[in-house]
DNA sequence: GTTAGCACTCGCGGATCGAGACTGCCAATA
DNA sequence: TATTGGCAGTCTCGATCCGCGAGTGCTAAC
């Protein structure tokens, strides 16, 4: 499996066929290439080509009376070499349009909208992972008494974005009393991020214990990334995969769902996902998981205020129209990036 | 299909085909009757029998020559009146247990963990509507400036659960002036539920334009029933279906997960739940919605502060343990509840 | 009312077979 | 040397067939 440099008709040989087969989902012959795409060529010499094809790697046989198949490799060159930029139709573009119109103004909510729009167009699973909190500005922080000892924290974020979590203080504290400082703490920590508190952190006095304690506990729930929630990652359209033909198999599914559903193992896999690139795409055996060996990824990632926050983008049989698919997660990519940059404010 | 009543003889034999088909998954015959339940009797009695609750339409057979298979009407009627109580095994009670202990302090992490440990030792998907807010007591609110003249509203409900909406004011308002409103409107709207504020809201003077357009607003934002999240129901463990050999038909599935990812037909089905009984179950046909032709769904209710709030329960095959799933629902029903009761405050 | 016996029905799995699709190879060609 | 037509060979897929086994319904005897 050396690096063979293709030549151009061998290129436009297997861009033919994995264009073809994207399609039909039927391994596709010579003579089919022949008649279709190539002809100048008749499919004796195409036949050559594809046994060299084979040879190198770049396509597959399922049997050795049938047509060929996109190997891994052969997916891997088309999209790092072969795959035409494709643009977005003016009805895809519209339908997102119309599904953010009616989105809250809440950073779930568009998210939330993101990943069921994205997972329409492009008839896969949609993945969004939440963003990456602990840079985000603090906004607003309030405190609310429940009962004696318990205390509500309430903390807003860079859009909108609501954390809470319960505190016991050492002593009862009233209502008033938890308003006054409050409005103490917002003071002190509003337009800061987790990180830059934590350093600041020693600065209190130890006459502050209280103020302290909260504070601590208010680095952690923006710092624990939500671990409270089941998964970290959002998820639609698994229904889409049920009429891809490869998913028959109803092992596969299973595995994939449960990756999906637990969530943890995929959080990481999105995580590593290079935030320097444009559009990540990993293709099949690629994939650590086992789960995801016939699977690909198209993965991006959406930004508040300019900065990275988080990564979407779907996943789908490793037999997916790569090109379209890549258009529309940037699409969607861009508009949710649209949506939340004002809500940072 | 009169309603026959059954003698004392029929009722064990179809509970012991109910009990027979629900673990093996095959229609049963006479002679495994005869062998296995009946040992007094002989195969040919038993096939006389089994020929009557045909007639009478509690059973039916696939085909000619093959054993008999409870229609919906035979389940009906087994879980009316043959069905023993089940007792929940001390394992599922420590999964329950220490499934909760993790659980946040807030209404969401607690039904989610509801869902998800529901999902797990039923083996089914698991369905947990959110709780009914229209008569939930506001427990806190915040007002929160953002740009000019836009404003975050937060709100606490009973059950630290937390409703935030977003609101335009006809001039800018400085977040002190805001923080002095919440803390009049504090005094004013703390304790009271949407519909009492509803009809206190004439009581305003001409002259609070603004906390009325707030407080209309809060009002709205409790009662469209977070229409925002795409689906009102929660539910989980979808991958448990695939381990089901009725839904290698990938259609079923198909069917039943658009409703699951839509979720809004599926809130209707759940709201309808009588709320008068202990456990509702709904079987096969017995559903209106097509898609759940062949499923069935044990249901009940989970209570805050001793007023029924939302809906909690599974849905699988038609050919599930009725007994042991009622106990499991029943019993992660009650949990939930208790978990739920010190929340409200 | 119950039972043994028996003929009959029907689905399921395995074996068989032919059609069709595609290949690889070879010899001819430009 | 690259390309092409021809051809034999391979393999899958679907249809058909067949026998086994499970289970039934009926009848006659108890």
């Amino acid at each position: 499996m050396e690096a063979t440099p293709l030549d151009e008709r061998k290129q436009q040989i297997l861009k033919a066929v994995v264009a073809d087969y994207t399609v039909t989902g039927v391994p596709v012959g010579s003579q089919v290439l022949a008649a279709k795409y190539f002809i100048a060529l008749s499919s004796a010499t195409i036949r050559n080509e594809l046994a060299d094809l084979v040879g190198t790697g770049y396509l597959q046989q399922p049997h050795t009376s049938a047509g060929r198949v996109p190997t891994d490799r052969g997916y891997r060159y088309f999209v790092d070499f072969l795959m035409d930029p494709e643009a977005t139709s003016p009805t895809v573009r519209r339908t997102v349009k119309q599904a953010f119109e009616t989105a809250p103004h809440s950073v779930e909510g568009i998210l939330e909208k993101a990943a069921m729009v994205l997972a329409q167009i492009t008839e896969n699973v949609s993945l969004v992972t939440a963003p990456e909190t602990s840079e985000a500005r603090i906004k607003h922080i309030d405190l609310v008494s429940l009962e004696s000892q318990s205390v509500l924290i309430i903390l807003v974020l860079e859009g909108n974005l609501i954390k809470q979590t319960v505190i016991r203080l050492e002593r009862a504290t009233s209502q008033d009393d938890l308003s006054r400082m409050a409005a103490m703490l917002n003071r002190k920590v509003k337009g800061q991020t987790a990180d830059e508190l934590r350093s600041r952190l020693n600065q209190l006095g130890p006459d502050r214990d209280e103020q302290r304690q909260i504070l601590e506990r208010v680095i952690e729930s923006i710092s624990t990334h939500q671990a409270q929630r089941q998964s970290v990652v959002l998820h639609d359209g698994v229904r889409n995969l049920l009429r891809h033909p490869e998913f028959v198999e109803v092992n596969r599914l299973e595995e994939l769902l449960e990756l999906l559903e637990q969530g943890a193992q995929l959080a990481g896999i999105l995580q590593q996902v290079a935030f320097d690139k444009d559009v990540e795409i990993i293709i099949g055996r690629e994939n650590t998981s086992s789960g995801l060996r016939e699977c690909s990824l198209v993965l991006t990632t959406y930004k508040m205020d300019e900065r990275v926050r988080g990564t979407i983008g779907v996943i789908g049989p490793t037999r997916m129209h790569y090109g379209q698919v890549v258009a529309r997660v940037r699409l969607v990519s861009q508009a949710t990036s649209e949506l939340l940059g004002p809500l940072s404010n």
